[in-house]
DNA sequence: AGGAATACCTACCAGTCGGTACATTACTGT
DNA sequence: ACAGTAATGTACCGACTGGTAGGTATTCCT
């Protein structure tokens, strides 16, 4: 959360020809469209405008670089799921997570999906390590909303009988297989559907009217 | 459907030294684990047990040998999808095939998720004819649930507002999300507990007593 | 016994992978 | 003006990728 993020930036020598935020989200760009794996450095110089040294003196390697183009699409384009943790009732929470991956999943101005899913969902043990990272980061998402979860059901929201941890899962795979539905071509309005499929049913109470 | 299925098999010359099947069941547990691409020739090779020009003569090449594995892939482990669709309600067809994904997915004694949603997620484009191939796969199942959701509809199973699409999509949805959720670690006990909070809230007739 | 047919293994192919050495260029501080 | 510092582009590295040529071994059919 501080400067330490993306290199110091030194106030000698040659100047970096490049805005790095800007390489970065090209990078992005290739990683959610390819994999880790299926984003050779080739194509992310192209996409990116650089030569391979430029991208190894600014971002270390590919793992490196892949592993801040995840942090960079979860402040962006993922950008809904913590903030809806906030919302008054866990219907709001759950409504604004299922609406806002139905919205980023099938962006037409973005690649199908969530990389977070499909960045490297099975690949050879090289990519173990960024695998495991994208692992973690869903796991967190899950046990982010289990707490909210939990919340809700101290407060009455949810009936004494659910089961947050659950229901947290629950709705985890309805994400991730919308990221899933949006690869093989769902469009946002199919998306909002199955989203709509879920708030149907969901046990919290509902916001509306009374 | 027929002989043609995997080489006609000849009566003259050296008789081959391996299994196909269980080659070919080898060859799917390295494409389920790694994903078409991660999976590289060695390691198929090695799982196998015959060296690269033996696969090459009897499967062809690296992705029809793949297409060939998805094929036992839906046979064996993942049989549980078509035939759920002959249950008599639709609430014990989708029963079925949450109860069937959720022990097949975490199956101890396989790769963990369904190779047919982590096998080319995302992907260079040498392997796009793999990945389109999996998209089909998937909508094809969509599309089998959804008549049949007809069908209950109209024999009002489901109730008169239902969308037999939506629902299908849904539930689909689901059954990829708990593939993701596999390949993250969840077991089996987890997955049911997907499948459970599915089933509580589904619109059609219960089966149970009365 | 001898051909014909097929599978097997070793060794190799061109192309691509992630990653880097090195010389050059562009800037800052004195 | 000049040293120090850092980014740039070219050209390369060994390892690995999917795929194959070609010689050898094992079988069936006559």
């Amino acid at each position: 959360m501080s400067a330490t993020g993306v290199t110091p930036a030194p106030t000698v020598g040659r100047p970096r020809a490049f805005d790095m935020e800007k390489a970065l989200q090209k990078a992005l760009e290739v990683f959610w469209r390819k994999g880790y794996e299926g984003a050779s450095l080739p194509d992310l110089c192209e996409a990116m405008g650089i030569n391979k040294p430029s991208l190894y003196a600014a971002f270390g390697n590919k793992e490196q670089l892949f592993l801040k183009t995840i942090e960079l699409y979860e402040n962006r384009p993922c950008a809904f799921f913590y903030p809806a943790l906030e919302r008054i009732t866990s219907y709001e929470v759950v409504q604004h997570m299922l609406c806002g991956a139905a919205s980023a999943n099938a962006d037409p101005d973005n690649p199908p999906g969530c990389v977070i899913v499909q960045g490297a969902l099975a690949c050879s043990e090289s990519a173990t390590f960024v695998k495991e990272a994208l692992i973690a980061k869903r796991r967190a998402g899950e046990v982010a909303l289990c707490t909210r979860l939990e919340q809700a059901k101290a407060e009455g929201d949810l009936p004494a009988n659910a089961e947050p941890a659950a229901l947290a899962r629950y709705i985890l795979a309805v994400l991730q297989g919308m990221a899933v539905q949006a690869t093989s071509g769902a469009n946002c309005a199919e998306l909002k559907q199955v989203a709509e499929t879920v708030l149907a049913a969901w046990p919290g109470k509902r916001p509306e009217l009374e």
